[in-house]
DNA sequence: GATGCTATTGCATCTTGATGCATTTGGCGA
DNA sequence: TCGCCAAATGCATCAAGATGCAATAGCATC
């Protein structure tokens, strides 16, 4: 993975990949891929779009997400989904991890791999399944939640825009 | 749960949970009810929004997907998200299950939870998480594709829109 | 059966994201 | 350096769904 940690300006890895493969190197893209190496843990695509927005106010949101589809193609990034079902691209995928997302506090976690390992080994076994561990993420109620009482047993993780109110 | 079976028409057992929660029993609520009754397995929002149509064709959108929220607060519904992250209603939760869906061929699988209780009890135990098996969905690759070779890694699960052309 | 309170509806509008298409432009070859 | 052509961008438009608000209508009470 060349995104991560590379000082703004030497994208030199993936500009070739592009090119060999007969795609572009355009200023957008690189933009992209400035924002990207900015960016640690999780991102939606739209805060993508809000940061490259910040050094180009001009940026039209549908070349970034398509930009990202196309990362993803080529395996410089990868996306899971919150709760909400939204994606979320894992912007330093130096290790594969799942995610754990508790449906009431909000708050997520990563998971090594081995700690679903059980699970994508009785899949495999029982089903040949194979399980895309970064692609999963597993909700429920995390420690603090469940001690603390008064609850819904299971709230709606539903979607929500928060409206720009001007 | 009342919604399984019911002759479309007693739908006294939500009706009277509706009433007596202060909150009430109108027409568009009774249709919704029974297209779900007339519903078997996994439903997208919008799905229910065109079959609502089918019956009466001034169908509100939004009435629907806040009635949807309402029975699933009141625990006649589950949802649960595709691999691309829309949400899915389990429409007759007789038994609560977990969803593996193939990245490749889209089609998708129930769960017993059985089959998810060892990662269920190690995430209890290691992290005191209790797992929402209902909400849970698996991606990866199904038997069948990962054998047919010639495969994208890790082609993206992305939503679509089939657009209606008229 | 009429009345009043408030839950719901319907509607307009907004957000995230996908997509078709015309125009622009990256980059290779001459 | 110039031109060409396919790849990308920008833009308009569409889809799913969320949300605020004013008008409507359940239903409990009288
Ligand atoms: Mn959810
Ligand atoms: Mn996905
Ligand atoms: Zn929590
Ligand atoms: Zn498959």
């Amino acid at each position: 993975m060349a995104v991560s940690g590379q000082p703004a300006g030497s994208w030199s890895e993936v500009r070739d990949e592009l090119r060999s493969r007969g795609l572009r190197w355009t200023p957008q893209r690189r933009m992209i891929l400035d924002v990207l190496a900015a960016t640690q843990g999780h991102v939606t695509s739209s805060e993508i779009v809000e940061r490259c927005r910040e050094r180009d106010p001009e940026t039209t949101p549908s070349t970034v997400y398509r930009t990202l589809d196309l990362l993803e193609e080529l395996g410089y990034l990868k996306h899971s989904h919150g709760a909400d079902g939204r994606e979320e691209f894992h912007v330093l995928p130096e290790t594969e991890h799942g995610h754990l997302t508790c449906e009431r506090c909000g708050r997520s976690w990563e998971m090594e791999p081995q700690e679903a390992s059980d699970l994508v080994r009785a899949l495999e076994r029982s089903r040949g399944f194979s399980v895309d561990v970064s692609h999963l993420t597993i909700a429920g109620q995390c420690t603090e939640c469940s001690t603390r009482s008064s609850a819904p047993s299971r709230p709606r993780c539903r979607l929500s825009f928060r409206v720009k109110r001007t």
